[in-house]
DNA sequence: CCACAACCTGACCATTCGGTCAACAAGAAA
DNA sequence: TTTCTTGTTGACCGAATGGTCAGGTTGTGG
């Protein structure tokens, strides 16, 4: 596997693994640019510097910047959905929940450009991905309000509005990587440690779990 | 007093009114486009348009693009400071803290463009407010999370991280403004009616409140 | 080796944007 | 009326940006 790696690394030959690289480069540094300067404020050539690429390859692999912004928003969406599926086979709130949380509040120290360039998106009214909303989004949303309410049913929570409990789960976990900057200042500057972030997340599944109830 | 605004309409001679409506038409335009377009994405153009001046005139009241956008900045940053009253001279978390929720939740539905653009400030990195948040909103929160610290020795609710509650707090009731889009578009395509921004309300508020145990 | 396709990139272009300025209009003070 | 300050605006400019393109290089199949 790491030989395979090795190989592929010093021969840089093969058409479909520079392709690849190349495209993960270019992506990874649009997500930065994105999430730290806006759509309107990112410059592909700020993109193509921070990939170590001339900004005219960066239109051999994607047209134009509304492209390249797609594929980053596309791509987070995905991470998103992944993610959900904590929320599937679960008996109950408590498990369910609490490893959404778990999962969500991954997200957001693993991937806070993704979750920036996703709510930018979201607040400029969605020009990109409002099919998404209206589709896959609304689709997810309908399902799992499904399932709170059948745990609802079953007494193994308090019967609250469960549309108004997921917001409050985006908003909360989504928080910690979009408001980063904001928490880290009021963390006197630091970011937040290891033990910081079990305690994060410990406060927001005690919090939860006992506002619905289910503890 | 309608007369009084016709006269004033019809004579609109007076400087210093001159000077006040057309910098409150600038500021107001200014926070709906810098809340839909993001700075970078924000023209003075556009501004102007939409606040019914040349764009030159925009430049006669405020000098460049930066001092538009830290007026409208720090508008919404006094705006919030005016809803953590709500905090104060509460006796115990099921006032203060249900207090803060209806305004913040007000603020939200309000002034959701001055949140978006708040929460755009604090995504890039705060590069207008950092001041802001090291001073006043630092000093802001310890003061709360003293408050809270109080409660809790008082009995009055669990032992919870205070300020997590505080940032699940400002996660949750912002949420209905920066994702209000997102909000909409589950919600049919249609605005939260009266009746489901009090639903909402009272969701959020049921569900903290509880998950702190002060109910 | 050859020929074709994929990949690379410096130079260039049209457009847009923030900001300037000079000339002008309108109230206020005398 | 005269004078001075404040407000108004079309025209303009330099800089930056997204995107193009022609001419190259590199890998690959035959």
């Amino acid at each position: 596997m790491s030989g395979d790696a090795q190989i592929s690394r010093l021969k840089p030959g093969r058409r479909t693994d520079i392709r690849r690289e190349n495209e993960r480069a270019i992506l990874e540094a649009a997500e930065k640019v994105f999430a730290e300067a806006g759509f309107g404020g990112a410059t592909m050539q700020l993109i193509a510097d921070m990939a170590g690429l001339p900004k005219a390859n960066l239109h051999y692999y994607f047209a134009t910047k509304e492209d390249l912004y797609r594929r980053v928003v596309q791509q987070i969406f995905e991470i998103w959905l992944d993610a959900a599926a904590s929320f599937d086979d679960a008996p109950g709130p408590v498990e369910g929940i609490g490893a959404y949380i778990d999962a969500k509040m991954d997200i957001s120290r693993r991937h806070p450009h993704g979750s920036k360039v996703w709510a930018s998106e979201v607040m400029h009214g969605a020009p990109v991905i409002q099919d998404y909303l209206e589709t896959t989004l609304r689709d997810w949303t309908e399902g799992r309000i499904a399932v709170i309410q059948r745990w609802i049913d079953e007494g193994k929570m308090r019967p609250v509005n469960p549309r108004h409990l997921l917001y409050l789960l985006w908003a909360t976990t989504q928080h910690y990587a979009d408001f980063g900057h904001q928490i880290q200042t009021l963390n006197g500057g630091r970011p937040l440690s290891e033990a910081q972030w079990k305690e994060a997340k410990a406060s927001v599944k005690d919090m939860v779990l006992r506002g619905i109830g289910a503890i």
